[in-house]
DNA sequence: TAAAATGTTTAGATTTGTCTAACTTTTATT
DNA sequence: AATAAAAGTTAGACAAATCTAAACATTTTA
């Protein structure tokens, strides 16, 4: 299956919105992608056309069993270039995904095969997402959830599932990467705010729209 | 300035067919990017728009200083990509190619110098080419000649100016890589054949599509 | 349940890069 | 120098991916 770079990166914001649970509609993958619902129709046909994704007028988009390994295979690129910048280049995490959008679109079953070698088969790339396998299998992953519905005291941080460069410029500042230790001092109904403390360092508060995009687990 | 993909190639094969010392021609330039005199003749249109290069209807293209530093620039992340590729990810010199003229196209500044660093800083890929400094500056050249106009007995290969993997292939299956030490044993007349010899090895011949393609310095 | 609001699709246009076929200019040949 | 051959250009078409504006379908809400 021979797919165009845009192709791609429809099959792979499909991917994104079908596991946040959502139906995938027009609007919703046009918001995703930065473009408008037309072109999104226009897409579906091609896409339809292809078998990647089954689509009905008017009945949303899923992807089907080859458009689900597709993506997955984009993803792996995705994240095995992650690493790679992070790991072998010095970047840090709120730098890489925009380079890896590009990168990922190089097709060379070879090429990544070898990246992933030379990068010690990484299993998570520098956001905590798990890496799928060459055959597109993804690991059993870690059961994840979300800052702002954890329900313990004490949490170490997992993964980050807003990838924007604003949110982890900020997680930086605040001393927040994979790994860091967590206490929830307090929680606050009213616009649920979350004060948090790390080691011995004074607490601080972060609002609901951070919290929301912190993967974490109970220690 | 913002170029497409096209346009890079375009610009990146008039730099190649300039140095080559013969004028870039609409048919010698369609050839080169196995495309028709046509689209070529488009192309040109819009790389003057863009004052890259120097077009006159019929009278060729060369060009401008602003586009020979574009056309250094893409060279300089094509080579580093090789130095990548062979170095790194242990690809022989024949596979590169066909990749770097993908990665090349990830247009990022910071990436390339990074890139660069973590290689050491080469000033050489695989086949024995400069590769530009950040400033688009390439390094005086050791004075190269093709081997079938070389004239000395006792030669080193220096590089390699047909980067087809057909030819590297070749090359590699007779031991002949960057550094080799040949002996040119006898030159036929009728048909530039020449006939050379590796360390203790037996003799062999090489035609003169081969040799005209290996660069070499005397000893 | 009918009207309004929201969401989706179609039709037609645009841009980029390409092509073929016809035409023009330049160069080579007699 | 006239003409033939080669090289180069133009015109018009096409495919991919996008857009706007208008039409259509579904959902919400009053």
């Amino acid at each position: 299956m021979n797919l165009t770079v845009a192709e791609e990166n429809y099959i792979k914001s499909i991917y994104k919105l079908e596991e946040g649970a959502e139906a995938v509609t027009t609007t919703g993958l046009a918001y995703e992608l930065d473009t408008k619902p037309a072109s999104v129709t226009d897409m579906a046909k091609k896409l339809k056309e292809k078998k990647l994704i089954d689509y009905e007028k008017y009945q949303g988009i899923n992807l089907t069993a080859e458009g689900k390994k597709a993506a997955l295979h984009i993803i792996r690129r995705h994240r095995l270039w992650e690493c790679f910048l992070v790991d072998k280049l010095a970047f840090s995490w709120e730098e890489v995904h925009e380079l890896a959008e590009e990168l990922e679109h190089v097709r060379s079953e070879k090429l990544i095969i070898r990246l992933s070698d030379f990068l010690g088969n990484p299993t998570i790339d520098p956001h905590g997402d798990p890496i799928p396998d060459a055959q597109g299998k993804l690991g059993k992953q870690r059961a994840q959830i979300s800052l702002d519905q954890a329900r313990t005291k004490r949490l170490e941080v997992t993964a980050v599932s807003d990838k924007s460069a604003a949110l982890l410029e900020f997680l930086n500042a605040k001393g927040i990467r994979l790994g860091t230790q967590l206490e929830v001092i307090e929680r606050y109904e009213f616009d649920n705010s979350i004060e948090i403390k790390i080691r011995n360092q004074p607490a601080f508060t972060i609002s609901e729209q951070v919290s929301k995009n912190i993967m974490v687990r109970p220690l």
